[in-house]
Order: C-alpha cells, then sequence, then structure tokens
DNA sequence: AAAGATTGTTGTTGACGACAACAATTCGCG
DNA sequence: CGCGAATTGTTGTCGTCAACAACAATCTTT
C-alpha cells in the first residue's frame, strides 16, 4: 500500500547521477488520498476561486454572496440572527456589513423591538444587484456541474445537505 | 419554494409586539440551499475542526500533517516539488518547514545534485511520530464516517478524486 | 432596582492564499 | 564556452478568515 510512485516510469537524471522527481504526478500522497478532509480543502478551493472569478465584474465574494442572499430571504433579521445561520463569527459581520453598506446594498435600520440590534433590509439598488449576482452565481453552479458532472454535484448537495 | 421558515411553530414574541425570528432554524437560505460551494464550505470547516481536536493533544494541524505525509511516502523531495503536488506556496512552506524543523521532525538536507534546493527528510523522530498521526487521523476519518455515513464518505471521495 | 445576559462594535492573534522582490544557483541557447 | 533566462529558497506585504476578548448600550430575570 505504500510506494506506489516508486515503481513506474523510467526517471529524469539531472547532470550527476540524482534522481529527480520534482514533477508533481510522479510524488505518491500516501495516506492522505484516504482522507476526505484533504479532498475537500482542494475542491473548496477549486470552487471558490471560480465564484470570485465568475462574479469577479461585480465583485462579489462568496461570504458576501451568502449574507446578501440571506437577508433578501429574510428581511428584517438582526445582525446576531445572520451570523449564527451563516456560521459567522459576528465580529466578522459587521465588516461585511460595513462595506455592503457602504456599496448601498444592505441597510441596518435601527430596530425599535429592541434598540439594541439593527434590522438588515436590502436597499432597491441591493435588490436588483442581488438578482444578477444570482444569475452569475447560477453560471458558477453550472462550472462545478462542467467539472464534476451534473450526477455526482446533485450527490454531492445530498450528502451535504445536513451542513447548510 | 420561498418562505419555508414563516409557517410552523408559534412564534415567541418579545415585550411589544414584534415578530422574533432569531432562531436559526426558522430562517431560509433561498438560493444558497443550491449551490455546491456553500455546502462544501460548511463541511470544510466541520472537519479541519474536528480534525484539530482530534490530533489537539499533538498539536498538527492538517496542512502540517499534509507536509508530513507527503515527505514521509517521498523522501528526498525539494520544497518546490513538495508545495506543487499539495498546492501550497513555495513561500508558504518555508515557514511550514521552519517549524516542523524546530520541532525535529523534518531535516532540510543541502542538496548535492541542485544546490540551490533542499532534499526534505523525516527525522527518525519524526518518522515515529508521523506513525502515531496516522492513527489518530484515521481516528478523525472514522468520526467523519459518523457523521456522513460510510457510502457518503466513499462517494464523496470518488467523486472528488480528480483534486486530489 | 440590581444582577446577568445579549447585541453590536473594536481590537488582537494566528492560519492561510496571493504576490512581489531578491540572492544563489542552474539551465538553455547562441 | 559564456551569458541571459529560468528556478529555488527566502523574506516581506497585503487581504481573507476563524477564534477570542473586552466594552458600552440595552434587554431580561428575579
Amino acid at each position: 500500500m505504500t510506494a506506489t510512485a516508486a515503481l513506474t516510469s523510467p526517471r529524469k537524471r539531472s547532470g550527476n547521477g540524482a534522481v529527480r522527481r520534482n514533477d508533481a504526478d510522479e510524488i505518491g500522497l500516501d495516506a492522505l488520498v484516504g482522507h476526505a478532509g484533504y479532498a475537500v480543502r482542494r475542491f473548496q478551493i477549486w470552487i471558490f476561486q471560480d465564484f470570485i472569478r465568475t462574479l469577479g465584474d461585480v465583485d462579489i465574494r462568496p461570504t458576501q454572496y451568502s449574507v446578501l442572499t440571506v437577508v433578501g430571504a429574510n428581511p428584517g433579521l438582526s445582525q446576531m440572527a445572520v451570523a449564527k445561520r451563516l456560521g459567522i463569527e459576528r465580529a466578522r459581520l459587521v465588516h461585511l456589513l460595513d462595506s455592503l453598506e457602504q456599496r448601498r446594498l444592505v441597510k441596518r435600520v435601527k430596530s425599535k423591538a429592541d434598540r439594541r440590534s439593527h434590522a438588515l433590509h436590502l436597499t432597491a439598488q441591493g435588490a436588483t444587484a442581488l438578482a444578477k449576482f444570482k444569475r452569475l452565481a447560477a453560471e458558477h453552479e453550472r462550472h462545478v456541474e462542467e467539472k464534476i458532472g451534473k450526477e455526482n454535484r446533485e450527490q454531492l448537495l445530498r450528502i451535504l445537505a445536513g451542513f447548510t
């Protein structure tokens, strides 16, 4: 089960007689191939890069998109509620909202019911912008489908549904 | 397909008559549920937290583990080769190796063949330590299995095999 | 009314990815 | 052969993100 790499193709050699194995595809991952976390991590990096590239023109990153989506679907939520729902630190959400509010996509309304908290709403501008973001995000999702296959993507969503 | 939350359980009310919907399970994610990236991201966070907790006693993080595993399976690799294979910036790998070398788990040997590069090896101490890390990592992997199911984990590894 | 909890905010720390610059060394090509 | 181009390890900066800790303002509990 161990040295997979050492057995196959003839090795390139440099000036002297030393073995060169710099080529990535000859290097075995050993135990790493059995770890879900490694594969998931690599996939997550790929998927975020594609998302960022696909929504590059509108300059929206995955976390910003998730906040806009949730606020759009649940107007009036407090920052605490959004943070809890998305698994974001409330300290971090502060900066995210600062940015989104500066761009006039979201507004913080002082809650009458609980004067500690802010009720979050999309601006009119934010609502139309979000519609565009969703179209681009759907395009990104098609990239994912092309990469891993339609059935695999659906299977993946089913397997991981519990984490949303 | 929209307001899933608004229909069910009776709402808690605060002092006045305002509706409270702070409870996370009442908040809809809207378009987010169809996005693989969101699910993958949440899962990846969960899985890394479990890895870090399970290997907490030995103070090894996922990236460190991946470096040790690859060096252990391919002694003599250059830093560049390891970085490329694992998708790590070579600048970042420098710090990772600094830490691992200080802990006497890895050593950088000046390569005779190419005097620019370092050949990476586990120390004897590093080899026995890695064996322990692998046992703990296998324990972590069982946690994953318990969380999503044996078949689902295998399915996941199959779907994402291309990213390793 | 007093004690305790919650909300938004600010700040710090550390892991991480992306980039840019640099010296030492090797490689490619004329 | 020799010289310019490329590679390797290193240092440094910048921005993202998770995890904490502290704080003032404001509820809630008793």
